[in-house]
DNA sequence: TTTATTACTTTTAAAACGCAAGCAAAAATA
DNA sequence: TATTTTTGCTTGCGTTTTAAAAGTAATAAA
């Protein structure tokens, strides 16, 4: 592993790890997205090189995030998991997309803008835990 | 600016304005540590290079995060302050630094361990409003 | 065998970095 | 007041690191 963290900082050291352009981006295709398979992720619209993939599922492995496992009726397909680490990434993803949504339209009017931010904002905390629960009950068998 | 986005995603949108190793290290630098000259951050335990902190105080001012301005008795030094989305950008810190605080100690025994931590724990959407009440009032004269 | 999936390697392009020079304003000095 | 020195950025250059694109290899399913 051997990491470098530029500082003692909580903040720092959190964008050490996870502060580039694609780690977050895999954890939300899999806690919005229902994504596991390395098939699913280059297939998202997000369009990931293989190799930045590969290299990112294993960073977020050896950080505990994710891990790797297969299924006992096929060998080849790896089953990526969020793990306790990971799932606990959604509130910095929601108050992302609320940041997004109230201050980056004005540059990008294409931005996306469904009723799931209707509901974070009605009930933030509450959402939160529901996707948490939700992805625990159908990926942690 | 002309700046390009991955897709449609709020999520991936933030990332791809704030998601690199430098932009929100900068808006915490201003946040919660008081700094808004070139050489504050030049002189910040971060160590971050004089081109880097160009380019990035420049991004910030296109994206409107920041304003750079000159005080009457001073045409040498440039005064960056945080703007209302700039300020906004507290609950993703906070956010940060509970999750590094909670799942990095075990690969970084080193991370600063303070009593803000357990002010934010204790009361996290109290602990964002003060400080963003608090920046207004002494940057926003 | 053929095909699909995953991971690794090679090549090329972009970004980060350290260093140093440039420049204008301010402060110090004469 | 005039000159020099310091300060606060900004820019450019060469090197290192990281990202992207494409190709190769290994494994297993059909």
């Amino acid at each position: 592993m051997e990491h470098k963290f530029r500082c003692n900082c909580p903040i720092t050291v959190a964008l050490d790890v996870i502060g580039d352009k694609w780690a977050l981006v895999i954890v939300k295709q899999m806690l919005t997205e229902g994504k596991k398979t390395f098939k699913d992720f280059i297939e998202s619209e997000e369009a990931i090189a293989t190799n930045i993939l590969s290299s990112r599922l294993k960073m977020l492995e050896e950080f505990k995030i994710i891990t790797k496992d297969k299924l006992p009726d096929n060998k080849k397909t790896n089953i990526y998991t969020l793990t306790e680490k990971g799932v606990d990434l959604m509130p910095i993803i929601a108050e992302l997309s609320l940041w997004s949504d109230k201050h980056i339209r004005e540059f990008y009017p294409e931005l996306y803008s469904g009723e799931t931010l209707q509901i974070i904002k009605n009930n933030k905390e509450g959402f939160i835990n529901k996707k948490i629960e939700d992805y625990k009950l159908e990926n942690w068998k």
